[in-house]
DNA sequence: GCGCAGTCTTGTCAGTGGCTAGATTGCTCC
DNA sequence: GGAGCAATCTAGCCACTGACAAGACTGCGC
């Protein structure tokens, strides 16, 4: 799929022909089933190539990574509410089902990586953003209970151990559903005002 | 440290022995630095004695996750409350956080395994017992919710995503505070009247 | 005490990760 | 334009792993 352009020496865009083989990889198969022989043979390149540019196995899965928080971050950072960040943060692990398994796999992982704590720092701040001014005793817990019903919810549904409630429906449509009724009765019963979620 | 009690021949409890290994091995580094091979030698046995048990590295680590679904089953299954059980789940991934990890990863696993699956749906069934006479409009979406809710808590806190919220605290104690004015808040808007929670 | 099923050993093979040394290429600077 | 240089890729190697096959040992039931 991603070969090198020519017979050339040099692959030209080796990195990025790793990663999403890796992508692909992993989505099918799991982390557990990554080779970076086979990725090799997959971009027609010797079969030490990779390391170059990852270093070992746990480089690439710690790009991977990295990679993942950035684009968590980047989808947590155009939502405009926190069932709105709830949504995305579903639907990013659907869309990324790769990434996100690597991205809570601290054991796969370098975790003093700069590229890594750097992304995720990134995504931490734009999850905890939505958080400061909600109602509630303890606005971290309650971002952390939020947190946590979302990260979950993906979980079960990467794992497939809500497929028959979900069904054919896109996911964060379910978990909208699932979280409308009870953050709504949340939000009538902290304050009675309040603009209309237009789901 | 479990090695064969003589110069026997025979191990005597080989295939324990391998489990509890493994489970150590897991906790410390992930189902990915497991080794058959590394196994046997912790055991004191040959390299292929642990194929006899279990087949291959998929067979070893589809017992680990049946043998989790069951202990998992027990533990629900003594529960009290929707809010206990949720308890009860947090413990458990903080108990058992090697048969956790490798109970939710389908990649690792032989997903028709007999054991595995009878385990799982008795841990399923414990896990919607609970849920049944709840109240809200549809009880299995609010028993999904329940249950993201407990796992992705438990997961976010194996990977050591909520260290600072949590501190020393033992994490189904946080998470039963995370919980507690939620669901007192929503138990006490669908129905006033109801048998008091007794943290 | 004999056979037999279960348990473990030994030997082997292909595949993998990681390392080192060397070949090739494209880019920069004069 | 060409010489040097750093980045990129290749080739070869070693230790290790999982899986398989064939055989040795043991304890239990008959």
């Amino acid at each position: 799929m991603t070969s090198r352009n020519r017979n050339t020496y040099h692959h030209g865009d080796l990195r990025q022909a790793v990663l999403t083989a890796a992508l692909e990889v992993i989505a099918a198969d799991g982390p557990g089933a990554l080779s970076l022989r086979d990725l090799a043979r997959r971009a027609g390149v010797s079969h030490a190539a990779p390391a170059h540019h990852f270093g070992d196995r746990t480089g690439l899965l710690t790009a991977i990574a990295a990679q993942g928080f950035g684009l968590l971050a980047d989808a947590l950072a155009a939502g405009t509410s926190l069932a709105d960040r709830g949504r995305r943060y579903v639907r990013f692990a659907a869309d990324h089902p790769a990434h996100f398994q690597v991205m809570f796999a601290p054991a796969l992982l370098r975790p003093d990586d700069p590229d890594l704590t750097a992304a995720r720092d990134r995504a931490g701040a734009a999850l905890r953003a939505g958080v400061a001014g909600l109602p509630g005793p303890d606005p971290r817990a309650t971002g952390i209970a939020a947190w946590s019903l979302a990260h979950g919810f993906a979980t079960l549904y990467l794992t497939h151990n809500v497929d028959d409630a979900v069904g054919a429906l896109p996911p964060e449509e379910y978990f909208d559903a699932l979280t409308g009724f009870l953050t709504e009765r949340t939000e009538r019963t902290e304050r009675t005002e309040r603009t209309g979620r237009e789901r």
